[in-house]
DNA sequence: CATTCGTGGAC
DNA sequence: TGTCCAAGAAT
């Protein structure tokens, strides 16, 4: 016999010490991961928690979501960011309902054409709800094989055809073993080989981790981004729609004038809103969320 | 390929 | 009110 691969290692490493999140569940529906897995773009499993929950108890199903107004869902959503993530799944729930039968599709082309869903979250659903076959990249997963099999530091911030390939080697022929371990590597890259200070000394794999035998070389060159908050777009944006959220119906925009001083910005962020269909008008001087209320008449 | 899009917690 | 980052998607 060989020695034990990665996949193994990671995958006997996971059976032993995954996180029991309720997602993971047996009986975890596959409208329930798919919501878990929108929720989990960008935002942190601590504060998906709650809202997972909550949102799974008022919308069991795709239908009742798709029965509500988006501004419900916009509400629902809560401060876990990007709320245009509400407004799509809503939509996503929608476009479940007339083109599935109100039943989470299995097909992988299926799924990356529901608002919403792209290259990851589509292959999350068809592996972790429908166990099948595909590699699953996420942020964890492309950092864990680009240090542990190409010993480089980490790679860019986008997933590649390439990080879809090389994690697509790593995964066992057999589906339901392929889906474990593509969870395992997403919980090593989540729970110790994490991004700042990797936990080389509890990692399954640091005997064979080609960047720890590399010595863990650091990433390149400055890689700026833009991440600062204060004084955004973003930031004005957000405390708009926290007053639209927090009220009911609309809101004159005296209102909303009172959370940002500068005129030509405030306009451009609740443009913005507008324009993303998180928010419309309502008569000649007041806002309110994306279907708050009675249509708004047109003339 | 580069930008935009929230929020809050750990350093 | 500094920096980094957390299961991405859409454009």
């Amino acid at each position: 016999m060989s020695e034990p691969t990665f996949t193994t290692l990671v995958s006997r490493w996971y059976e032993e010490n995954a996180r029991d999140l309720p997602w993971r569940g047996a009986d975890v529906s596959p409208w329930a991961i798919l919501v878990s897995e929108v929720m989990l773009q960008q935002t942190p499993v601590v504060r998906v928690l709650p809202a997972w929950e909550a949102w799974l108890a008022r919308w069991p199903e795709p239908a009742t979501l798709a029965a509500d107004s988006p501004a419900e869902a916009i509400r629902m959503w809560g401060r876990l960011g990007y709320p245009r993530r509400a407004v799509r799944l809503r939509d996503c729930a929608l476009a479940i309902v007339e083109r599935h039968g109100g039943r989470v599709p299995d097909r992988l082309d299926q799924l990356l054409a529901l608002p919403g869903v792209g290259t990851y979250t589509a292959r999350a659903v068809a592996a972790f709800a429908y166990g099948q076959r595909h590699p699953v990249v996420d942020t964890n997963v492309r950092r864990v094989v680009c240090r542990a099999i190409a010993g480089e530091p980490d790679a860019g911030p986008a997933t590649r055809p390439t990080d879809l390939v090389a994690t697509e080697e790593l995964l066992p022929v057999e589906p339901a073993a392929a889906a474990l371990a593509s969870a395992a590597f997403m919980e090593l890259g989540a729970v110790l080989c994490v991004a700042r200070s990797p936990r080389c000394g509890a990692c399954p794999v640091e005997s064979i981790c080609a960047w720890r035998a590399s010595g863990r070389e650091a990433p390149a060159g400055p890689t700026r981004r833009p991440q600062r908050y204060a004084g955004t777009d973003r930031q004005v944006r957000g405390l708009l729609l926290g007053v639209l959220r927090e009220a009911t119906g609309p809101v004159p925009h005296q209102r909303l004038d009172q959370v940002w001083a500068d005129d030509i910005q405030r306009s451009r962020a609740l443009s913005g809103l507008v324009r993303d269909g998180l928010v419309e008008p309502v008569g000649e001087s007041s806002f309110r969320l994306i279907g708050d209320g009675p249509p708004v008449p047109v003339r």
